[in-house]
DNA sequence: ACATTAATTGTGT
DNA sequence: ACACAATTAATGT
């Protein structure tokens, strides 16, 4: 039985997707493999793809677009942690799938996404295989790491109107426009304070003149 | 075009 | 944090 031409194009399209986004991979056999294991999804915006509680299966790599990892506790307290953005994995699923423990993260698509599924029994053998592997799942963790002192970081010691302004700029630079479209209930859960608490600091910024306010709408002001 | 309703935002305590 | 007022967007008639 022969691929039909279109699948081998669409084959080819996702090999290249995956050099140019995935650079520290780097041998030509493992990126083969990681399509031929691994599955291409596409996952629509606003959809949920990991809630609490959930066993992880597979880990993502993202070809494009974004997606919103948050931290979830069992009274559905959220606190946004990071985005994963192409070219990018959860290192903590990279763990979590190993020792068959259930998901302590919810991850919502930001925006459009594409993304290869890799079932875990796949990369128990390419972190011998491939030294490449090893490599990349390595720096993903340091990356991780990084970010989440990032985050006690701004929990522990920045006021709300600081993190609040790194929201916005980290909203902007992903939506690449000034104009964000999201609710003062949104931010709030993000940030995990209250509404009223967003609602006054953002009527206090647009005083400023830093930004311009409408309903589910921020300007922000270059 | 107008009225109704739901959701979001503003504000005082 | 809560209660309520005001405003805005969406929807039906």
């Amino acid at each position: 039985m022969s691929t039909p031409t279109y699948l081998k194009e669409e084959e080819n399209k996702n090999l290249r997707l995956l050099q140019r986004n995935f650079d520290d991979i780097t041998e030509y056999e493992l990126q083969l493999e990681i399509l031929e294991k691994g599955k291409i999804l596409h996952i629509p915006k606003g959809k949920t793809i990991m809630t609490y509680g959930h066993f992880i299966r597979t880990i993502p790599l993202v070809l494009n677009g974004v997606i919103k990892v948050s931290r979830e506790n069992k009274d559905g307290q959220e606190l946004l942690l990071h985005y994963l953005k192409a070219g990018s994995t959860c290192s903590i699923t990279l763990i979590c799938c190993r020792i068959d423990k259930k998901s302590i993260l919810k991850s919502v698509a930001e925006t459009d996404v594409t993304l290869i599924a890799v079932p875990i029994e796949a990369m128990e053998l390419w972190t011998s295989k491939y030294p490449s592997w090893k490599n990349f799942t390595m720096l993903s963790y340091d990356k991780y790491m990084s970010q989440m002192i990032d985050i006690l970081d701004a929990v522990a010691f920045q006021k709300v109107d600081a993190r609040l302004t790194h929201y916005l700029n980290e909203k902007s630079s992903i939506s690449n426009s000034t104009q964000i479209k999201v609710s003062h209930s949104q931010i709030a859960t993000d940030l995990n304070t209250s509404r009223e608490t967003i609602s006054r600091i953002l009527k206090q910024m647009e005083k400023e003149g830093k930004l311009k306010l409408g309903r589910n709408r921020i300007e922000l002001n270059v």
